[in-house]
DNA sequence: GCATCCATGTAACCAGTTACATGATTTG
DNA sequence: CAAATCATGTAACTGGTTACATGGATGC
């Protein structure tokens, strides 16, 4: 059942799930996070938000009269808890400019975000990056998952550099090298990321080859921090 | 009067500069040479070598009653004066399988080639690698200059990540090191490529591969350092 | 002679962009 | 109060994609 979801869809969604943000600011803060996000256009940015907020996973929250626009009925009462829940704490300074529409992530949407998490392909560069990013909203086992699909990947990509053309000329020699010598560098970095997961993340008394374990563990939620 | 070339068109313009080759292969020599662009798709490949046929960049060669679209005269001379010099040498093995139609630059698509390898913004990495790739169609001087010109875009975005947020989990800090270190890696390899042009570019006692170079070894493209 | 790759192409779609239009808020 | 910046949005376009349609060449 997924909706065709875009990648700066995923983008906004991680970015809300760690607070409540209006569009101008959002692509300011996706700045600062992802630098391969640096250069989205608010020409995709706001009908983005509005899909989202169309789909329910994320509302308005301050500012204009919120038209809420038509939705699956079922969604609305989470949603209405949702802007009750808010409204309560909303008392505080949060000044709220006229005109401005700041955007929070709905229990859906988190369920969205984790969805995408686990089911995006992380062969894609900028997919992964996302996903690393966001992966505070996974559980440990989920995470080495995607970082051991992200391995092969580029374990991959590796092994069809080593194996490729000859190269013609020394420019095209050097950029083989470098793209060898980048892919190498990913895949230390992406070890190093499975190794601190599994130090913190598996069963206490340190089982060695855990792969794939299935479960078992009942680490829900790594809370981290 | 640059008509917009989108960065297939380049890269089918650089490959082709080495070599006649009909879509299919063109796709394959594609993923040895740039990884990037490994994923290209045959929608968009044949496309894209119809487009730069009829703007006369490319010509189909052999194989079918090559219908050849209509053009601009002045181009007309020229295209048939390739085809010609072309036809000669085509006694030679060179089977020509029906159906296959099998493509060569022209002189203009030469021309544009290296147009769009000194306008192209080194920025784009895509358009990048690229330019390096296809870097054998440029002086020694023009190289610099495109270096050059990465160079100070790595440099910003380094400089960029080095100043932004200060990461809110252990996953966007690991994100934003390995960011900088890539980069840093980038900024070497591109030092790397201008020291060596520098070395064999200036002096003319040992030129060893002298292509298309018009001397005039003003170094206008201080920079760096 | 049938399956499988080689080879070319078209049509519909998609995720993003630029350019444009609008107005509210702050600041000098 | 004018200029700059904040803030949201729409429309047209672009550079690609997937899915589809077609058919020749090759291998068994």
């Amino acid at each position: 059942m997924g909706r065709g979801g875009s990648l700066l869809e995923f983008a906004l969604l991680g970015v809300l799930a760690d607070g409540e943000l209006h569009g101008y600011e959002l692509k300011k803060r996706l700045d600062g996070v992802l630098p391969s996000w640096s250069a989205v256009s608010f020409g995709s940015l706001y009908p983005t938000l509005g899909r989202l907020e169309r789909a329910g996973d994320v509302v308005a929250v301050e500012g204009e009269p919120t038209p809420v626009a038509p939705m699956t009925g079922a969604l609305s009462g989470e949603i209405a808890a949702f802007r009750a829940r808010r409204r309560e704490r909303s008392s505080l300074p949060a000044r709220s400019r006229r005109g401005r529409k700041v955007y929070g992530i709905t229990p859906s949407g988190r369920t969205r975000l984790v969805d995408l998490l686990t089911s995006l392909d992380p062969s894609d560069d900028r997919a992964f990056s996302l996903m690393v990013a966001f992966s505070g909203n996974l559980s440990g086992d989920q995470r080495i998952a995607v970082l051991a699909r992200r391995r092969a990947e580029l374990a991959a990509r590796l092994d069809q550099s080593r194996t490729a053309a000859p190269a013609l000329d020394r420019w095209r020699a050097s950029l083989r090298t470098h793209a060898i010598a980048t892919l190498t560098g990913e895949i230390a970095w992406v070890d190093e990321l499975l190794a601190a997961e599994r130090l913190e993340g598996t069963s206490p008394t340190t089982s060695p080859t855990d792969h794939t374990t299935p479960a078992t563990a009942g680490d829900t939620t790594g809370g981290t921090t």
